[in-house]
DNA sequence: ATGACAATCAGAGATTGA
């Protein structure tokens, strides 16, 4: 079972290269960040023509994620339990059912900047939230991941140029701390586990040349539990993307499980 | 210190992103 993470940002601007990547790479399940795009807004057609059943959770503007897969979904869930005043679309998750069935989160992680101020408690809140998730996702006791942009460089190693990034929101301290504290209940990060080269990036900014000069943070990642982390066998980041004709800023990685 | 760039909504320029 391949299952890739893409932050696309914006649907509407990047259908055509969604569509190529989708038909080249060909994973089971897609999870999309960034849609800004509302349920309704989001063009099912041409993906499901290409075989994906589509299950969104968008909002008008920003924001916005999506389920795709080519495997039966079951017990899908959209929003990040734990405050209902949270009205910004940032999760979705979903059983899929394989050979051997896995919960799916897709999740994209607020930025928080700048912090400090009401955007970085906004994306700490998130993350105490998301902690008390993955708990339960290790209380399962059955494979389970969470994918998506998380918005956090872990560790200096992650960005090309770590001192830029000192006192910005997705490399701030507490915000190690909060993804430690997480990876910490026993979850391993898939592409550490399976590759130690250096400067691996999923994300260079479209200013000042930072593709050309691999300016780049490693901010996407895959976070599995001891079941799903089993079945891991590859993971990889598919960089040719940002190469290509209109690109987002973020790049797809991808795991393939035994399931 | 700002803007470099891109997307959205709206229909110009503010907001958001990382």
């Amino acid at each position: 079972m391949k299952i890739a993470s893409f932050n696309i940002n914006g649907i509407k601007a990047r259908l055509p290269a969604l569509l190529d990547w989708l038909k080249e790479a060909a994973p089971d399940v897609a999870l999309l960040q960034e849609i800004k795009s509302v349920d309704e807004g989001f063009p099912r057609t041409p993906i499901e023509d290409l075989g994906y059943t589509v299950e969104t959770h968008g909002q008008k503007g920003f924001n916005g994620v999506a389920i795709l897969s080519k495997l039966p979904l079951e017990d899908i869930s959209r929003g990040l339990p734990g405050n209902d005043d949270d009205v910004q679309a940032r999760w979705i998750e979903a059983t899929v059912i394989g050979q051997t069935a896995v919960r799916v989160c897709g999740l994209y992680l607020p930025n928080g900047n700048p912090a400090p101020g009401p955007k970085y408690d906004y994306k700490l809140e998130w993350m105490e939230r998301l902690h008390t998730r993955a708990q339960e996702l290790m209380e399962l006791e059955e494979p389970a991941l969470m994918a998506g942009d998380y918005n956090i460089i872990p560790q200096a190693e992650d960005a090309k140029r770590p001192d830029d990034w000192r006192d910005d929101a997705l490399f701030r301290p507490e915000s190690r701390a909060a993804y430690r504290k997480i990876l910490n209940l026993g979850f391993t990060e898939a592409l550490r586990a399976r590759n130690t080269a250096p400067q691996t990036y999923t994300f260079w900014d479209y200013q000042a040349g930072a593709w050309n000069k691999n300016d780049g943070i490693r901010i996407d990642h895959f976070l599995l539990n001891p079941q799903a982390a089993d079945l891991l066998s590859d993971c990889q980041i598919d960089k040719d993307i940002r190469d290509r004709e209109k690109p987002s800023d973020h790049v797809p990685i991808w795991v393939e499980l035994q399931a």
